[in-house]
DNA sequence: ATCCCAATTTGCAACTATTGAAAATTAGCA
DNA sequence: TGCTAATTTTCAATAGTTGCAAATTGGGAT
């Protein structure tokens, strides 16, 4: 159920055994993605790669999410916040996305809504995005 | 339940009592808007609107376009497609995408789905991106 | 019918997110 | 230790959208 991406080690493995090279680079970003539940976009993810590896580039890092996205490890996913956020977990869920400090959290729903317009649509993939406000925001309103 | 954009008539009564100025490029839009529902993108309206307009600047269709968004008579969605879509039907619903032909239609859903993960977060909104192939592409399949 | 001026349109630069391309570097095997 | 294909880096280019300033104009006032 819960399908999460592999664990840096296991990548490791993965990658050279299909001829892909292991760089520090990229051992760098495992490890960044690795069990990071906040839907980081890739340039909050150079952020914290070039604290540690200073000079590191943005195109590495975008090149390293494609490839771990194609791979099945990484998802992709668009909540409208004009950039791509990156998934580890790639189990079927949805996002609630935060109006106020812009956290993305998962959602899982039990049974898919009724609908209504899709006769004859062959649907492949549903997403929902919800908005609104996160407990945290919402439990320090000011009023 | 159907709320649609007023008619270019009503539009052109409500801007100018808004002491906005009807110009014949809002006009134009008013009457490219009206009862559309191809969920067009700002290009696409400014490339009809060019034909009809010679001279229409892309950045006017824009300018409108947003000015309609914030009066509520235009709904601004975004299904991953890279560009906006514009929508005169703002009544709550939501969308399927064929990955074929790129065509958004329009889903109405009865009930919410039951979710999880949800403890705490205040929703203020749910929009939800069906892919798939629409009936015409999967009625052409190619085998 | 004309004036006037705030609202609008236009033209274009700037911006953000992402990708393309080519040169420089390097992982991993012989 | 060398070799070479894979990777990284650098930087230009792209798409979608917005910012800004100069030119134009709708529509009320005269
Ligand atoms: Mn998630
Ligand atoms: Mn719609
Ligand atoms: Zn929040
Ligand atoms: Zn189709």
């Amino acid at each position: 159920m819960l399908s999460s991406m592999r664990s840096p080690e296991e990548l490791t493995v993965a990658f050279r055994a299909t001829g892909l090279k292991v760089t520090p680079q990229r051992q760098l970003l495992f490890r960044l993605l690795h069990d990071n539940c906040t839907h980081p976009t890739a340039d909050s993810l150079f952020s914290e790669a070039s604290r540690q590896m200073p000079g590191i580039s943005l195109r590495t890092v975008y090149q390293t999410l494609n490839d771990l996205t194609e791979m099945g490890e990484l998802q992709s996913i668009d909540v409208g916040s004009g950039s791509a956020r990156f998934d580890p977990n790639v189990s079927d869920h949805h996002h609630a996305v935060c109006d106020e400090c812009a956290a993305v959290h998962d959602v899982y729903v039990n049974r898919a809504p009724e609908m209504r317009g899709l006769e004859g649509f062959a649907v492949a993939d549903a997403h929902i995005v919800y908005r609104g406000l996160c407990a945290a925001c919402s439990g320090s309103v000011k009023r």
